[in-house]
DNA sequence: CTGTTAGCGCTTTCAG
DNA sequence: CTGAAAGCGCTAACAG
C-alpha cells in the first residue's frame, strides 16, 4: 500500500507538502502540487481515511440502525439516507436489529468504537442501558420516530409522520361515507406508532359520537396472513362491521384476500383502508385506499438534518413531523346499509 | 473522549498493560486485568477502531455495493450479508449505484480510502477504469453475478443462480403443458442475467423443435407497467400466443394485470410464468407460477465466502452457482387450444 | 512556499 | 508479568 511518504520520497519533498497537495491547501506552489497529484496517480496512491480520521477526530462515517432493511419502508429510507450522505462525503454503516435489544446494543457499541460522526436510527423500546449508550455516543442523532416518554431528556432530533392525524383523517373519511360500524386491525400493542394510529381511530369515532366496544379492535400481527385472521376474528365478534381500518397495508391486503375468498364484496359489503401505501397496493386487484407515507423523503430529510448537525457545533434538537396524504382508491365505498 | 492513556494514568499503569487487558492477551496478571476492565467500565471507555485499524492494517469493515436497496432482491441479500458479517465482527458500508458507472467509481474509491477488508458487489458493465479500481483494492471480492468475458482475469469470486437452467426448466414446463406459441418479455438487452434467461428460453424451444420468430420476443422494461405494454405488443404481433415467460415477476404481474383488464382469462386463455418469486407473487389474485431465487441465501453465502477469504491469506477464486426451483401456482395451465 | 516536529490512539516489539 | 519506545499514515502548528 502506497503512503504519503512514498510520494514524498519519490519526489524529494516532505510529507507535509504532499499532504498540502492532497488537501487542496492554499500554501503550495501550483507546479509542485500538480507534480504531486500526478505522482499520486502514477503510483495509484489512495489516502488512508482511518489515519485521517484519527487525527481529525472525524470519521466521515454515519450509522444507520434499522429494524429490517427488507421492509419496503426502511429500504426506501435507507436509499434516501445513502444518497444524501454520499453526496456530502459520508459513508453509511448500516445494521438490522429487528428491534432486539441485544442487537441494538451490539450495533451501537460497534459504532461507538468506530467513532462515527452521526447516527440515524429507528430503535424499539429503549432500556436504561441503551439510553446510556446513546448518550455516550456524544454525536448528533436523528430518530426515525417520535421521542417517547422516557426519551425526552435525550438530545436527539427526530423525524416522523403524524400517525395520529393520518389515522384520524382516514377514519373520518370512512365516517363520511356513512360507515358507523368500523373495525380496527392492528399489529401489536408495543409499537408506539400504532398506538398513535389507534388513538386517532378512537378519537375520531368519539368525536363523531360513534359507539364502539373492545370488539371493534383486533390486534393480530404484522404480516399478510394476520390480515386474514384479523378480519375473521373481527367479523366473528361484530358481524355488522362495514368498514375496516388497518394499521398497515399488508394487514389490509391480507384482509382483502380473506374477504374475497369468503365471498364478501369490497367495497360493496365492506370497505378497507390501509396505512403505508406500498407499491403493490395500487395493483388492479388490490386498489387499496390507504395513507401515503413519504418514505424516501423521510430518509432524505433525516440525512439532511444529520448533515446539518454534524457540520455545526451548536446542535439544536429538532422534532420534525411530516404530513401524510389519504390515497383514495377502490377498496372503500359508501355504506350500502345506510344509503 | 477517553483513551487508553486515561485508563493507564488513573491506575498508574502503562498503556501497553492496558492494551493487553483490552485485547485479552495472555501475558497479564488476572487481577490487573480485572482492575483495568473495571476502570474501563467506570470511565465509559470505548476503544478507537480507527487507531486500531491503522496499526493492524485491518479495518473490520466490508463494503456492499448494490444497484438499488429498494429492490426486494437486494434488500434480502443485504440482510443476509449484514447478519453474517456482524456475527464475525465486521461492519458493513453500503452504497447504491443504479448501475451508474460514475457512482460505482465514486463508491469504490471511497471504500479504497477506508481500507476495507472485503467487498461484496453487484456491478453493471465494467469499463477499463472500473476494472483497474477493482484490482487496485487488493482485497477479497465477491461478485453477486457471474464474471463476464472481460472480467475473467479478475481474482474475484462470484455467486449467482443458474439463470439459463432456471429459464430452460420454466419453458420446458410450459411446453409440457402443451404450449407451442410462447412469448418472452424481457427487461433490457444490457443485463447479462437476462441474456442467460433468454438463451435458456430459446434453447429450450429449439430443443423441442418449436418454431419462433423475433416477434416472440419483446424487450419492454423493468417495471410493472412494462409488463402491460409488453403483452400488448406481443399479442399484437402474435395473436396466437398461449403462454408467456417473463424475465421477472414485476413484468409478469403487469402482464397479468393487463390481461385481466382486457378480458383474457389466465390460465385458460394464456399462461404466464415469472422469474424471482416475489412475496406478492403468492397473493390470491396473482398466484404466479415463477422461479424462486434463494435471495437471502445468496446474501448469507456471499458473506460467508467473503469471511473465509478475509481470514485466510491464500484466497482462491470460487464461482458458486446456486440452484433454483420452479414454483407452480395458478397462472399456468394446459393449452386449451390443443387439449 | 516548504520542511521539521509533534502527536492522534493504539499495538507491538524488546527489555527487564 | 509489566514498561519503554517505536511507529501505523496522516495533519497541523511552527519555523524558516
Amino acid at each position: 500500500m502506497k503512503t504519503i511518504k512514498d510520494i514524498a520520497k519519490e519526489l524529494g519533498l516532505s510529507v507535509s507538502t504532499v499532504s498540502r497537495a492532497l488537501n487542496d491547501k492554499p500554501d503550495i506552489k501550483k507546479e509542485t502540487k500538480e507534480k504531486i497529484l500526478e505522482e499520486m496517480k502514477r503510483l495509484n496512491y489512495s489516502p488512508n481515511a482511518n489515519a485521517r480520521s484519527l487525527i481529525q477526530k472525524k470519521s466521515n462515517i454515519i450509522g444507520l440502525m434499522l429494524s429490517d432493511i427488507t421492509d419496503p419502508f426502511f429500504s426506501e429510507v435507507a436509499l434516501g439516507v445513502e444518497e444524501v450522505s454520499s453526496k456530502s462525503g459520508y459513508q453509511v454503516i448500516y445494521g438490522n436489529t429487528f428491534l432486539n435489544l441485544e442487537k441494538e446494543k451490539r450495533f451501537l457499541s460497534s459504532l461507538l468504537e468506530r467513532k462515527i460522526d452521526g447516527l440515524i436510527m429507528k430503535p424499539g423500546k429503549l432500556d436504561e442501558e441503551l439510553l446510556r449508550l446513546i448518550e455516550q455516543l456524544e454525536i448528533p442523532i436523528v430518530f426515525l420516530r417520535k421521542l417517547r416518554e422516557n426519551e425526552q431528556h435525550l438530545n436527539v432530533s427526530s423525524i416522523d409522520v403524524n400517525h395520529y392525524k393520518a389515522a384520524y383523517r382516514a377514519v373520518e373519511y370512512l365516517i363520511k361515507l356513512g360507515h358507523v360500524n368500523i373495525g380496527f386491525i392492528g399489529m401489536s400493542k408495543d409499537v408506539s406508532e400504532e398506538e398513535d394510529r389507534l388513538k386517532g381511530f378512537l378519537d375520531c369515532l368519539e368525536n363523531h359520537n360513534i359507539n364502539y366496544t373492545d370488539d371493534n379492535i383486533i390486534i393480530s400481527g404484522t404480516g399478510i396472513e394476520h390480515g386474514g385472521t384479523g378480519v375473521k376474528q373481527l367479523l366473528n365478534k361484530k358481524s355488522n362491521i362495514t368498514a375496516i381500518f388497518t394499521a398497515n397495508d399488508l394487514l389490509a391486503i391480507g384482509a382483502l384476500e380473506w374477504l374475497v375468498k369468503n365471498n364478501y364484496k369490497v367495497p360493496e359489503n365492506i370497505s378497507v383502508v390501509g396505512f403505508e401505501n406500498l407499491e403493490i397496493s395500487s395493483l388492479h386487484w388490490i386498489n387499496l385506499t390507504t395513507v401515503d407515507l413519504p418514505r424516501k423523503k423521510i430518509g432524505i430529510q433525516a440525512a439532511e438534518m444529520l448533515m446539518n448537525m454534524v457540520s455545526s457545533d451548536h446542535v439544536k434538537k429538532e422534532e420534525v413531523e411530516l404530513d401524510t396524504k389519504l390515497i383514495i382508491r377502490k377498496s372503500t365505498g359508501g355504506n350500502q346499509l345506510h344509503s
